[in-house]
DNA sequence: CAGTCTACTTAGAAAGTCAAGT
DNA sequence: ACTTGACTTTCTAAGTAGACTG
């Protein structure tokens, strides 16, 4: 074991500080790669440039199993009439029934674009009946659904079982394929199946039919001499080719959007352990320049030319706000969301005083995925100058940033860093922010349970940053009732549907008090009390009968002071957690290596930080961060 | 250069799993 | 044993960003 962990150690040493693009120097992969579970898998010689591999085989996609027909005793009904519906048609309706307990039956888009393609996929004399999705009543299918789900559920240890191992065959066949001479875990190595398109938000589409894929839609992407993968029985392939400059394996044009969809590999696989590993370290490339760069928006602050201020401005709220690029979208084709470049006048209202501050903005907008921001931040004078500028004569539609495209931003951040764009800001403060946060928070002495509470109190400062929200866990009001206790102070109202600004984390105890933290003080309480008693009891006889009452007393009172310290760390935890996901950035935002070296640091087992597939995903992390690492 | 296309990362919801509490 | 709820995984939409096109 020991020897392995300093192998381990050695590997991961030689591999800090070096930058992934740059060609390694050549090992002798065969006998490194023997090493069991050593960084070596991340050492491997690199391609040329934009090559991404030079062997690829696989068994191409898993198809959506056929449409099942509903049994006869299920109908569909028009104006209180069964109807019998083509296979085609009711496959279409089966989509739209399954989701009547789903809130986006409700709403009007959703309803007239389903309606509309349904009546595409009727045969003429269904389309010559079916004219009103009013009078149409999918109930019987929906119970068709409902029971089977339900059924599903209940089924018998040995049919779980049975449905478990198919889907691990599946998993065995279509999950892996073999890039340069290594298995390779795929992402999503199943096509999507035939559904209604659930756009997020007031989204245009909502509710289109989102088409079958055949693989006469399907490029498969391989190496010319692997095996080619077999098309199902009675198909062919759209086209099989063979592009070492991309990742993908197979890939599709969805008919909603009519964007490309992929399939590619799960982010445990080499390629892309070191495609985020590149990723952190452009960013830590940033820290060097991350000064320079303030300052020079700064000065660009006062810039004679509109442009140089526009962008100035705009990256200085991706810097201290952490927004995205903001990329122009074509209107109508999806949700009315925004990012820096493409805010809007009506998106930033400008305070002169508010809260006790000067020149404050506040920012009210919809993001990615429509998740609303909100945010009154205090500026620097010239920011508040220069908005006020920029929002001279606009209308509240108008773009505030009316000079300024991404494209323009980015050209002029490459100019500053090499490979810097405007997201790697947002890599850059949340991992800085995670390391600076777990500085300040983490104290030695504490509890593993206390430093993991440190730990997510740290990661939630960055997802509070990057405003990664979450709707409140259905079950969340039930369960914290169940925890309540009757006496205890109300807690503060249930925040609105609509998803708001956040409030921070507060760091003190709740007013509140769970009903299980009570009964556990009562324990603790009485144990305490019993301990006395013992203590007493083995004074008196002083024999080793009470002795070792005394000592099992002891126990139990320090088992129950653990266990209480436990839930209240459980329940504060929870509550400054019930709008904030934390899983975003945990993934993609944070490097991991900053959270490896804390828990090197701070003797905290890794596994109570990454979960399995999140350990298998970092691997690379793993193998070469010490416990000095610094982002 | 505007518009379009492509390839990739990032995102929250939903489904699934598992373990603790009754 | 049965339920509940926390945690994980899966799914696929929605971003970013750069190349290509005319």
């Amino acid at each position: 074991m020991r020897v392995v962990r300093l192998l381990r150690l050695r590997a991961a040493l030689t591999l800090l500080g070096e930058v992934p693009r740059r060609p390694a120097s050549r090992g002798v992969p065969g006998s490194r790669r023997t090493q069991k579970g050593s960084g070596a898998r991340w050492e491997k010689e690199k391609h040329e440039d934009g090559v991404k591999w030079r062997q690829l085989e696989h068994k191409g996609p898993y198809f959506a199993p056929p449409y099942e027909p509903l049994p006869d005793g299920v109908r569909f009904f028009y104006e209180g009439r069964p109807v019998r519906l083509s296979v085609a048609a009711e496959e279409v309706a089966t989509f739209y029934g399954r989701m009547l307990d789903h809130e986006y039956t409700t709403k009007e888009v959703f309803r007239k674009n389903f309606f509309n393609d349904w009546r595409k996929e009727m045969a003429v004399e269904e389309r010559e009946v079916i004219k009103s999705l009013d009078k149409c009543d999918f109930t019987e299918i929906h119970r068709y659904f409902v029971d089977k789900a339900a059924a599903r559920k209940v089924l018998s240890r040995e049919e779980k079982q049975k449905l478990k191992e198919e889907a691990e065959k599946l998993q065995q066949e279509f999950g892996y394929c073999i890039l340069d001479g290594h298995q390779e875990k795929i992402g999503n190595f199943k096509i999507e199946p035939p559904g209604l398109f659930r756009g997020r938000g007031d989204h245009p589409k909502m509710g289109m039919l989102k088409r079958r894929i055949t693989p006469e839609d399907v490029v498969i992407n391989c190496s010319r001499d692997s095996k080619i993968p077999e098309p199902p029985a009675g198909h062919q392939w759209k086209e099989v080719r063979s592009d070492n400059t991309v990742t993908w394996l197979a890939a599709w044009t969805e008919s909603v959007q009519n964007s490309i969809k992929y399939i590619m590999l799960n982010p445990c696989s080499k390629l892309k352990g070191e495609t985020a590993w590149q990723k952190f370290e452009t960013a830590r490339r940033l820290r060097g320049f991350v000064d320079e760069i303030r300052s020079q928006y700064r000065a660009d602050w006062k810039s004679r030319e509109m442009k140089t201020r526009q962008r100035a401005v705009a990256l200085y709220f991706i810097d201290k706000l952490a927004l995205r690029a903001g990329n122009e979208k074509e209107d109508g084709e999806a949700a009315d969301t925004v990012g820096c470049c493409s805010l809007r006048v009506e998106h930033v209202q400008l305070h002169p005083e508010a809260d006790g501050c000067q020149h404050v903005v506040e920012f009210d907008f919809l993001g990615k995925d429509c998740i609303r921001y909100y945010n009154r931040v205090p500026v620097e004078k010239p920011v508040y100058k220069n908005l006020q500028l920029f929002m001279e004569n606009k209308d509240p539609r108008d773009d505030l940033f009316d000079r300024l495209t991404t494209t323009s931003l980015n050209k002029h951040l490459q100019e500053l860093m090499d490979g810097l764009t405007a997201k790697v800001f947002r890599t850059y403060n949340a991992s800085i922010t995670l390391q600076e946060q777990l500085r300040a928070l983490t104290r030695a002495e504490d509890s593993i349970a206390a430093k993991i509470l440190s730990y997510n109190r740290a990661n939630r400062v960055v997802a509070i940053l990057c405003n990664h929200q979450r709707a409140t866990p259905s079950t969340f009001e039930k369960s914290m009732q169940n925890l309540q206790t009757k006496v205890a102070a109300p807690r503060r109202a249930p925040s609105p549907a609509l998803k708001g600004p956040l409030p921070l984390p507060r760091a003190s105890a709740q007013a509140w008090e769970p009903a299980a933290i009570q009964a556990k003080k009562e324990q603790v309480a009485e144990a305490r009390a019993e301990l006395r008693r013992a203590r007493a009891e083995h004074k008196a006889q002083g024999d080793g009968k009470s002795r070792s009452v005394l000592e099992k007393k002891r126990r139990l009172l320090e088992k129950l002071q653990e266990q209480l310290a436990q839930l209240s760390v459980q329940a504060t935890d929870k509550e400054e957690n019930k709008q904030v996901a934390l899983g975003t950035s945990k993934l993609n935002y944070l490097d991991p290596r900053i959270s490896i070296a804390w828990c090197k640091r701070f003797r905290v087992p890794v596994e109570k930080i990454y979960s399995k597939t999140q350990r298998e995903r970092f691997a690379w992390a793993l193998a070469m961060a010490g416990e000095d690492f610094e982002f």
